[in-house]
DNA sequence: TATGAATGAGACTTCATTCAT
DNA sequence: TATGAATGAAGTCTCATTCAT
């Protein structure tokens, strides 16, 4: 219904596209509709935004650790299944919004996201600061794949195999999980 | 004039904000005279992104190689440059453009970029497929930091230190660009 | 309940704001609980009007009745009434409606209210067309009054003493009630 | 045109009628037009109220002040001029609207033709504060009148004969202008 | 080289009203 | 006796675009 369809706006289109008028043309509904479910275009974008942080961020999240592991496996799934997120673009496209709402949002998730990054670093043993700056280079790698995956596909890789190639990449040398081995 | 205007909104606001209207407002001119020296909007954002083209891309590289100095030397002043300018949501604002215009600008200069970078770390002694990857987890993680510090500043090192860091962290960390020593 | 959530409406804000909508919305109920009661705004105001014909008219002459007196008592008791009304506006709103049941609302109360003066002009003494005159005269200066009253607060008496100075002044000189002394 | 046609809507339907698309659909052009030439409904209200106050207080009280004659004889076609004016319920729906706009509006005529009118009774030879009481007596008539003019016609006097009788009445009772004989 | 005027599409919002339950 | 859901008309405003001068 309307949430849904917002959510699909947002994640296609970005957040200028979850509007009343043409969500309602997409329902077949009329717009006096979308105002008795919502009741301001604010509104309907607030639930967008709001399913949107659930889904994108913490749902991610419980799954990656419902699965278990080592911290370097949970890493190794997290972004297996963020770099294979369909609409990439739709990270790039909240970020480059000026609207307060949805850099609120936008500030939430990521903060929750690299949070949850960094952890995953501090369990596998570094010390607060290293585990700090390794997540952030982490999640900056993320969203500029993000950014590339939206608009010149071609420089980014976007098969499977590609991902995979990146995904080692952040792992084992952009902002390697592992610990150094204790001794020289 | 309209350029200059046109490329400012662009900058500062986004491809979207590259409209006759607004324009002709801020210059104290009327529409008419937009669609005198632009057929069209889209006339209109083409120059703007020509001009951005060159500025942004061109010139930074020409600036950076007219200062001579080894691979290494010549990466660290080209971060230091494009950590440094203002409005680094720019990347981001013109990343998430659905305007097919604006994407074609992007992939010009993404790759012209990129291709940049990758020649640097060529120069310095990588392999090919290796100075690839690391121009590319590099440009990754420039665009991660535009994304962010157009939106979750807090998140992202943004006084001259933070960024000295963080050009350090790719220097060194994210993607050395000193080949590793010929022996153990 | 309805009924005096419209009159209320009615009095506060006029004849347009007697509108189920924003009713219900007061009343914390559902518009369609509205169209229960109501088959539609015209009957909502219908109902409104009928309560208002009752309290700001009928009451208030039976009121002033009730406390008897000589006529010129009874007008200064009901110049006082009037005078001191909350939202003397009211008046000034339902005159300017332009719908027709709200216009066959006022020539009623308006028949009724003037009848009455001039009943006590009468009363007092008065030949018919001369009392005729003076109620007209007495009661287009309350409208007036009510009119200022709503808007120009600063150009019109609205202090107790203020008002107690225009009620003497319509008793003693705009639409004197005691007759002429019979001599010179 | 515009100006001309919203001065027609708000002097026959009130303020609520001055908006750009039912003008512009009465003037047979489009609403975009409306806002090329007033940029709000607000802009184009204010234009409406500029050309009101010009027409129904200045203009009207230089006319008057053009035919010269004694005060009596100036208050008189004042009067006249008014008690005959089209549309009185103008006066009375600019009264009880509640846009801050034409409230301003409201009160400088109000302001302007209240003590034009007490100017004509202390030029009559009236000291101060009579002439003040005198002056508004008269006016809180006039705003009566028009405010029954507009609803409820027949009780008020329309013809010529009868607005001559109210002239009269107002001249030589309620409000008189002659001043008392000199001596008893 | 512009300006002024106008058009029309698209989006926002408010309500009176209807209707199935 | 309501409630929830939906419709549609009417008004708001912003812009890209066109065009005569």
């Amino acid at each position: 219904d309307w949430i849904e369809a917002a959510l699909g706006a947002l994640v296609s289109a970005g957040p200028a596209a979850v509007a009343i008028e043409p969500l309602a043309a997409t329902l077949g509904a009329t717009k006096g509709s979308g105002y008795w479910h919502f009741s301001s275009r604010s509104d309907l974008l607030a639930a967008a935004l709001g399913e949107y942080r659930r889904r994108y961020t913490a749902e991610v999240i419980d799954t990656v650790e419902a699965g278990g592991g080592s911290p370097g496996e949970r890493l190794a799934r997290l972004l297996d299944t963020v770099l294979a997120m369909p609409d990439p673009a739709t990270e790039t496209r909240m970020l480059s919004s000026s609207d307060e709402q949805v850099l609120a949002a936008v500030e939430e998730v990521t903060r929750a996201r690299i949070t949850y990054v960094i952890r995953l670093y501090r369990e596998a043993g570094w010390a607060p600061a290293e585990a700090r700056r390794r997540g952030q280079a982490a999640y900056l790698v993320f969203l500029g794949y993000a950014g590339l995956s939206g608009s010149v596909r071609s420089l980014v890789p976007r098969s499977p195999a590609g991902r995979r190639r990146l995904r080692d990449l952040v792992l084992s040398e952009v902002a390697p999980i592992r610990p150094p081995a204790p001794s020289g």
